[in-house]
DNA sequence: TACGGTGAGGAAAACGGATTCCTAGTTTCC
DNA sequence: GGAAACTAGGAATCCGTTTTCCTCACCGTA
């Protein structure tokens, strides 16, 4: 498509209406003074010829883009997709266009994409990544924020999930229900997700007289894992036998899910025996899990707004610096409630 | 950030060069007539000044964005996602920036997207959605390519996932491996991934001397729908109990993993009494299902992949008409082979 | 020595809007 | 009735690059 037949100018516009073409541009933006009758007449001629002004004029002129960068390190994008989604939902509010960018954790694909995104001048970018540990910042020209991976300078502005908050209120959940012995399972121990929650709980159990029975438990974020890590909690227990534990929280909900799946197979009863909970809130596990998982939902979508709203106002220059926490939802079904 | 003070423009480069802008920029873009020192000296300026040129200056004299749109009505992304990273991921190749355009399938958004993006000049758009079935086009002065889901135009350019195919291959393989009696259990009815996919297999079996065991069974897109099926395929079956089938093929990997956990619930085993297979490869299903799962991988990055080649290949001149399919792989594991 | 050809680089004109002056009318006020 | 104060709208400038001319110097050739 070299010429753009249907390319309609200003002049176009102003030709049609009869005016000079600033008077089309005062008349569509509402600015300078025009008599009621003109810019009804030049709104119409626009309207017809359906005009829709260049972006790149416009950028030119306004010295902005209204673009933003959103530069993800995360190619399978299971967190950072709603993060980004959010995000860009945010931005359109603002007439504000979202450039992707994926840089599928390469520290050189990356510097291309950032390098691509100053030449076009973008107003700010958002930068999400894989987890919810801290990554080196990136250095441009421009307001940047960071959502879900937060940057290691604490200067740059971050917002990253409420891990603690979230187990926290696993705690209490679990605490209210009765339940005291508790057996942590984690991720990968190298991890913040793993740690963090895994701190939030043992603290949470500490002040309400709950105990963290046996050593937390690391490995990776699968069903596997879960399910192995069920049987290194129950270690040699035979149904019947009174049971170590009465609830399991698993740092996310392919583990629980997992550790769902294996509770059941040894017989024991999920909720009545052991309470078990997981984290994130993706549907496909937690509804899908045999029960339906109480669950952390971390609001990934509101993470990404909130980062988008952040962006916006460093752009209108109000920058914010340090890391903000955005707020969890504890999600309760039948894995510990008992009621679907 | 509004004066944007490290932004250097041609002209500075110009200066510290001692030479003009134009050229400059002949010396960066390779073009006129420049001594190789000139060159030289000019690219050693912009390297030290970190110039990066102004996109929306470039576009505005080259009348053309060097931007595509990409325009998801997905919004969970489960299936636009693989697609619109495969396509970003091509253009990044062709020095082309990706504009995200989300629309959450919401009419009005759409049409609020495609303003935008016509606003933007975009050279191009791609269009995604949810499911395989055909959508309204978008009426837009550039070259579009549906990915995904097709346009209902069959002149415009589409590129599906070649389903048909895939299940043949399914077929194909439940076959080799000596099954006979099949039973098909799609998702919603309404839907062309599971007609579609049920053609091909009661094609394919009644080619290769297979039979279609029951009713095709359609409900929804879930892994409780994959468990209720299995029921109705299996009816009172009870353990040593003659099978009315020897495989069954499920549309989706979230059926299949439902349909194996039931089959295993009912004391049936999967492989040596049942085979089963899924569709979509998601790796959180088939890889955690027990046994993983025998699976057809659309290889929807691929798929962005071509959609972005066909649109860069519209936007320089040569633009494609109709549906072209994608093709699909089987992979194979433990549902059907017997070793993982 | 004069002249066409060629190579290097500069000047100027796009590109499409936004914005900042201006300039004619038209009011308003004394 | 005349000057000041507004108003409505047009002309010109600018945004930062690319690109199309031009110009000037230098070369070889007649």
């Amino acid at each position: 498509m070299t010429e753009a037949p249907g390319v309609v100018r200003i002049t176009d516009v102003a030709a049609l209406a009869g005016v000079s073409p600033s008077t089309v541009s005062k008349a569509l933006n509402d600015t300078g003074s025009l008599r009621p009758a003109t810019r009804a007449r030049v709104r119409e001629a626009a309207e017809r010829l359906g005009f829709v002004p260049d972006a790149s004029a416009r950028s030119l002129s306004a010295r902005r883009s209204f673009t933003v960068g959103l530069l993800s390190t995360d190619s399978a994008g299971r967190f950072s997709l709603p993060v980004v989604l959010g995000a860009e939902n945010a931005l359109v509010g603002g007439q504000i266009s979202a450039l992707l960018a994926t840089a599928r954790h390469d520290a050189v694909r990356e510097q291309h994409h950032v390098r691509s995104l100053v030449a076009r001048r973008v107003d700010g970018i958002i930068v999400t990544g894989r987890t919810t540990d801290a990554r080196p910042p990136i250095r441009v020209p421009m307001p940047v924020v960071y959502a879900y991976s937060p940057s290691q300078d604490p200067q740059d502005a971050s917002v990253v999930p409420d891990d603690a908050t979230g187990m926290s209120e696993v705690a209490a959940h679990l605490l209210a229900l009765g339940r005291r012995r508790i057996a942590y399972v984690g991720g990968r121990g190298d991890q913040a997700a793993s740690t963090l929650r895994l701190a939030a709980l043992a603290a949470a159990l500490e002040d309400h007289g709950g105990t963290l029975v046996g050593e937390p438990l690391f490995g990776e974020w699968s069903e596997r894992w879960g399910r192995l890590a069920v049987d290194l909690v129950l270690g040699d227990h035979r149904p019947g036998d009174p049971l170590p534990v009465d609830a399991i929280a698993l740092a996310s909900d392919q583990l629980a899910r997992g550790g769902c799946d294996r509770l059941r197979d040894r017989g024991v009863r999920v909720p009545e025996d052991v309470a078990v909970t997981g984290y994130d809130d993706w549907d496909v596990m937690a509804l899908a899990s045999r029960p339906p998982l109480t669950t952390v939902d971390p609001q990934l979508d509101r993470l990404g707004q909130r980062a988008a709203e952040l962006l916006l106002a460093a752009i209108d220059g109000t920058p914010a610096h340090g890391t903000e926490l955005s707020p969890p939802r504890l999600v309760v079904r039948a894995s510990t409630a008992g009621d679907a």
